[in-house]
DNA sequence: GTGGTCTAGACCACC
DNA sequence: GTGGTCTAGACCACC
């Protein structure tokens, strides 16, 4: 992983894991790395990943077990939650970029649908 | 500017020229700052600053007197592929994103229309 | 290879290799020195040889390979247009020299035809 | 100047002085730079200096007078000779390398009788 | 002041 | 091993 300077590094620690839960590459019960083993990994400090963790439990995101790791414990409710609140940032992210591009929001809308044929396009070949 | 780890530090900075031009925030004939000016702003090494700037030249982007300065002198048509260019990358992107996260093409359709009216009622709030 | 002061040595490498492509001694495919290679044997610092290495991949020269090498990838067309460039740059500082010289341009012909059959006279010799 | 790291640099001083002679831009009778200032002017060493200002003496191209100065001092027939040496020079290097570039002498004929038009048009613009 | 070249050396990613 | 990025700093040429 590479990190961003302009964020804190922990919410981009954070970040990542809601990414991989979303996508369901990390399921509910499953056992993440332990903060030792992410900090060697990931070369920062292991007080920066404590603070990552600690702040995904008190979401509910992760439950830690002492002495034995940390587990994904997320609800269904919560996980679609997430997902919203990811897909909103995309969004607004996308509609205020094309626009700082001087596109209008129907020409967005025209572009992104051609976008969505060639990558159907690209994949069909793969 | 804060620079992300991901890209190289010199390829951020033409990425940042780029969006300046194509917002009209950089016109053709303006200078840009001296190589070690945005140097020193920025807190990097005037030798990854004079690379970018470098690469602009060749991509026929700025134009570079010794002694002087650098000037923009993109012509309109590059202006126009520029601005195609970062609009796809954007939309790959976004498009690539939203599967990602589950969404299928007609709901990130939907949403995007919604997220467009709900940032115009922000703008207008303003 | 001597480098000489008058030019840019990464020039000066580039044109050492313009040159090899051009009488064929490096053909399209060949994987030339290594950057630090270069550097060593060439006694100069290996970021000069990558600046020229890097030139020679934006002008389509040579392909590079991270973790590979760096291969010659030239196309036809473009050898030609390397040959002609080249034989003009010759010509014109032949023709510019013998002027500064006080010799006119039919003196220079001739003393051309008498040099051309004095060097095919020392090649018949060899 | 620059000197080239190919050739002694004393000799390129006398190659320098050459041209100047051949081209008229020194006379006979004409004072050159003291081997201090030429020294400090083109950053070398004054030694050097000294060993190019001695041959060309013994060449008879310049003269020394103890505490006045060093002068032009080269002969018509000498200064003939010079000019056909640097010609000489001249017409070998090119004709080898064109021959290293492919071109078969007639062509580079041809090629030299057309540049030497392109040149007169340029001048003529001038 | 401006940009241009080069060195020395660190550290990274890919193979 | 390979190439890629970046820093620090020297020295140059042009204005």
């Amino acid at each position: 992983m590479d990190f961003n300077l302009a964020r804190p590094i922990y919410q981009q620690i954070i970040d990542d894991f809601k990414k991989k839960m979303i996508r369901g590459e990390l399921c509910k019960g499953d056992r993440i790395a332990s903060q030792r083993e992410y900090a060697e990994k990931a070369r920062i400090n292991p007080n920066t990943v404590q603070r990552a963790y600690r702040e995904m439990e008190s979401m509910k995101m992760v439950e830690t077990l002492r002495g034995q790791g940390t587990y994904v414990n997320i609800s269904e409710v919560d996980l679609q939650m997430l997902r919203t609140e990811m897909a909103r940032g995309l969004l607004e992210h996308f509609v205020l970029e094309m626009r700082s591009l001087g596109f209008d929001d129907s020409e967005t809308i025209k572009m992104l649908q051609e976008e969505q044929v060639r990558e159907r396009e690209v994949e069909d070949c793969d």
